[in-house]
DNA sequence: ATTTTTAAAAAATTCGAGATTCTTGCGATA
DNA sequence: TATCGCAAGAATCTCGAATTTTTTAAAAAT
């Protein structure tokens, strides 16, 4: 039997420098020291310096020779190019799901949006809904990684997930107050309705709907 | 001065693992062990290592916890895969490119045509095709890398970077006999007669009529 | 004969110290 | 006063040994 040592695994400190990095909990541009993370994990630099390459390699760090790695920059031209390729793919991935999908991938489908529609109606009410942006934000990464599930190409999922990752990066979450998230109720139960009614094309259109304020250049609020 | 002592740097072992991975110079599947190519790189296993993970990053390499690093298997299907996606993000990076290059564009987009032109007649008139592989694959690469570099877009730049290398790491490059080159020449040559006319959907279709044969997954042969 | 256990070998990973490279601040020179 | 050079300090990178994990092989048990 495993003891718990308060020690943690590379993979624990993995995932928790990529949830870190996704949620902001670094200044955006600041260096990432493995030198300093590793008191925090209690592990050697090298350790840390792995995982940085990994996460490096997701897009979540940049790393420069020599220079080490660095939370990389906002920007809203990264954030035009990113939601653009994302568009792109999730759109193509949710085509081919609609025609490869069939109703196990449409039960899915309306489970997640579900349980998504549950939060953000949840969010909708409430006046503090800090304490019920986590899970929106795993709810909506499922909602959207279900939508392109069933396209039956790892490559497109793996590419998307990337993506998807270094766009959530660059938005602003910290104090906001979910304006826009009855305006998501609707897109999302948009993209839903296309999506089952198996209209490849209008659920493009629903998908590119839900992203396009980001493609303006204006928007950093979700 | 620098004397010149016959240890390579960790770019030179980057870009020399790189081509050894593109051009097949290890067998699919293989295991990739830190500890021999130290030897062969005159450094230690850490070091190699790390080249490892920024080539897993690109998806040159496969990487597994506590299992190391393996050359990804090549199958039809991944193939496929990975034309499909190369279409999708050439084809709409082509499109912006047609829509913000302007002259200069052209102008570069014609010299790389000219180049991979010249390439491919003389390995149409010749028997022994071997010697100019290199240098057409690296025509072939600045011409497709030139169709996109005017959409402004650096994310969709990298992200295609990382198929077109991986696409290619799937192709089977020893001796063939180089039948598809005159059908490449014609396929070159309309996709730059379809962008400087300044047909969006046009080029779109040649790109993708282009790679098609990538589709089917009958063809390994380039 | 097949499966399970156990032990040895091999491979992958981690570590901390030493070497290299970059950054910073001070002083010399123009 | 501004620019350049230099040195001290800080950060990054490299290395080979030590540790942990996986794989292999042989022996034991069913």
């Amino acid at each position: 039997m495993k003891v718990h040592t308060g020690m943690n695994d590379e993979i624990d400190i993995y995932q928790d420098l990529k949830m870190r990095l996704i949620s902001n909990g670094f200044e955006h541009g600041a260096k990432v020291r493995a030198e300093e993370l590793r008191k925090v994990y209690g592990c050697s630099a090298s350790a840390v310096r792995e995982v940085l390459f990994r996460l490096a390699a997701v897009g979540l760090v940049d790393f420069q020779e020599q220079k080490g790695f660095r939370v990389p920059m906002r920007s809203p031209q990264k954030l035009i190019e990113l939601t653009h390729v994302r568009v792109l793919l999730e759109a193509e991935g949710t085509a081919m799901s609609i025609r490869n999908g069939g109703v196990d991938w449409e039960a899915r489908l309306t489970a997640a949006h579900h349980k998504l529609s549950h939060i953000e109606k949840r969010i909708h009410a409430t006046d503090d809904p800090s304490g019920l942006i986590e899970i929106w934000f795993a709810s909506e990464k499922e909602f959207h990684e279900t939508l392109i599930s069933a396209c039956g190409s790892e490559t497109l999922k793996q590419m998307h997930s990337r993506v998807y990752a270094q766009f959530r990066q660059q938005l602003m979450v910290a104090d906001r107050n979910f304006e826009f998230i009855s305006q998501n109720i609707r897109h999302h139960a948009d993209i839903l309705e296309a999506a089952l009614s198996g209209d490849e094309q209008l659920t493009r259109e629903k998908i590119h709907d839900h992203l396009k304020r980001h493609l303006t250049g204006k928007t950093m609020g979700d």
